[in-house]
DNA sequence: CTAAACATGTAAAGCGTTACATGATTCG
DNA sequence: CGAATCATGTAACGCTTTACATGTTTAG
């Protein structure tokens, strides 16, 4: 159900259309909640008939089409709705951290290579949260700046700051990660 | 496809039956791996069927049953394979992060209670891993020592270890959640 | 005898993944 | 004219959640 919420927020700053929403999508909120083309466009329709979204039929060319989606009032409200209600903290659902608690049974070159790979997931990801943070700071970051655009300039500021903080818990997780498995890597040095 | 993996950790330590599992599971494998018994009893039937468990049917009382999983070879194989199988970090879902993602337009006084809400949460967790990783350490863990019965005593020390280890990923990632949060919430405090 | 614990599931609905399927437009 | 990009979906399958459903045994 949160994939709406992710929907809205890119679609509250403007209309986009299903594609154009996937493109963005992927390269902003989708690296905190993944769905693939498949789950967008017929959420975007379930959307629509929920009210949340008007959809506005345009062509393109001669037989070309598209919609272009609007945020209606119920979905700025929906949105904005959701942020009042409080967070499920349920169902953890970790494969990596699953396949950690059992590591002792491994073979120690699969668990050598087990971490390995930890570290080398999580530097990637601390990289490119890092550079996320660069384009934010810089104002090249797409999103971000349709966003700004958006409000009045006396809260860009204060929008940039938020955006950074969002992506420095990306980042400092992935660091806590790669902490810990070269702790691993080292306990296996020791342990065999 | 990672729950029966979760399970056979368990059952391959000795015969449990579902309901035993279920008990079990929940403060072990499920810190990890959140799955409901409505999960799990038909999972345990599918492994059956798939040859990686036997089950020992047996009566309680007069009238009572319960069915008692063995780990078979193939499940003790299908469980050492799995730890060679490269993990895939691919589908990021993160509910509370997603909602940091857009935590400038949120009303401050929401922010407020969310990432309050986060700390509390993160807390929590932190207080409930180290209580953890102190039963181990003191040999109060039940799933913990049900394992170092299983194996040799020269290798018990190393598999305390692991286990702590595996623990204090967890541990760390929560310190990491409540930092962060509480920066949050500084933010918060300065712009309002 | 009654409550708690033991014991095992089914059903329906929703969410998510993967594979398939199709066609138009624009740029070089 | 061919490739890249634009554009939008469907179908089948599997996993997960929630709710429902039922009965036995044991301890006090």
């Amino acid at each position: 159900m949160s994939l709406r919420y992710a929907l809205l927020a890119l679609l509250r700053v403007g209309p986009l259309s299903g594609y154009e929403l996937q493109k963005l999508f992927s390269e902003s909120v989708g690296h905190v909640w993944h769905a693939p083309d498949s789950q967008i466009y017929p959420e975007l329709r379930r959307m629509e008939a929920d009210g949340l979204l008007l959809a506005e039929e345009q062509t393109r060319g001669v037989h070309g089409r598209r919609r272009m989606y609007h945020v209606t009032e119920e979905g700025a409200r929906a949105f904005s709705d959701w942020f009042d209600e409080p967070l499920e903290y349920s169902r953890v659902r970790d494969p990596a951290h699953l396949r950690a608690a059992y590591l002792e049974s491994a073979e120690p070159r699969a668990a050598r290579e087990f971490l390995d790979a930890h570290v080398r997931q999580h530097t990637e990801l601390r990289n490119r949260w890092q550079s996320e943070i660069d384009r934010i700071r810089s104002g090249a970051h797409p999103m971000v700046e349709r966003r700004l655009a958006a409000i009045p300039e006396a809260e860009r500021g204060r929008a940039v700051a938020f955006k950074v903080f969002a992506y420095e818990g990306l980042m400092e997780r992935a660091t806590a990660e790669i902490r810990w498995a070269e702790r691993g890597l080292r306990l296996l040095d020791d342990l065999g």
